[in-house]
DNA sequence: ATAAAAGAGATAATATGTTAACTATTTTCT
DNA sequence: AGAAAATAGTTAACATATTATCTCTTTTAT
């Protein structure tokens, strides 16, 4: 069997634990948690989200999703709403408030990610990402 | 602010998602979660070894381990004795029935790790290996 | 030698991950 | 039209992640 040490699930869960320890402080500045974060980031780029595509655009799953959104709905940083044409569907979206944490955050994450290329390089970034993305088409 | 998509560490777990495809069936086949697998494969790997050296083997903090351990040992896969030397530190090793377990299991890993690299190349596997490796290194 | 500091693990509280089962709609098929 | 199948989302039960706090032991410093 492979050397321990060079799993490859290991080694993208090290690198992922590096790569947030650049953004960690940051979030914990501001009381939202990677996820809740990764949530807002969604909804900022896409707008309006059902929650099953707001769950792929995030990588996780429904269950998971549920409650994270009751939390930021509770903290006023989402609003639900049910969709006119399916009643099944929920709609999810940004507030206010939830603009105001983004836009206050984004000159520090800019900076933070910049810090981190300055490190590691932009050619490396690139490389890096390019096989990443390779990886995640894989299926078994 | 980069673009969502291309986040890095949201395509590490992307990415680690999709790599741990290839593996999680034969794991839930076997009655073992991923994090009980990754504790069993580094003291298979090491031998006896203090709570907090298996911890930082497997990337995971202190409490994590405390509960996982506990289940695994329940399930006596693992043993637990206190060190002579400090009173302070556990020591944990695999019982046999762990290692009779790893026997069974190491030829299907080998045979997914093998379909895996076939698929993906073991040329990119490696480059991707050291690029992780690098930012694994990193420090903000 | 002894009190303070440091270290290893465990516990508690809360958030998230994971699978299965459930509810409420919508769609499909007859 | 009406029952069965499919879909979106939630709930339940359990495992893990994360931070803070606590206990017990060892080490340091006085």
């Amino acid at each position: 069997m492979r050397k321990f040490e060079d799993s490859l699930p290991l080694q993208l869960l090290k690198a992922r634990d590096a790569s947030m320890n650049f953004f960690r402080p940051l979030l914990q500045e501001n009381g939202v948690t990677e996820q809740q974060w990764r949530i807002l980031r969604a909804l900022h780029a896409y707008g309006e989200l059902e929650t099953k595509q707001l769950a792929k655009h995030c990588c996780m799953l429904s269950p998971s999703l549920t409650g994270i959104v009751n939390r930021l709905e509770q903290q006023n940083y989402i609003q639900r709403r049910k969709s006119p044409e399916d009643q099944r569907r929920i709609l999810l979206s940004l507030t206010d408030k939830a603009r105001d944490l983004f836009d206050k955050m984004s000159p520090d994450v800019d900076a933070r990610y910049k810090a981190f290329i300055d490190k590691f390089g932009e050619e490396k970034l690139q490389e890096l990402l390019k096989l990443l993305n390779e990886l995640s088409e894989l299926k078994p």
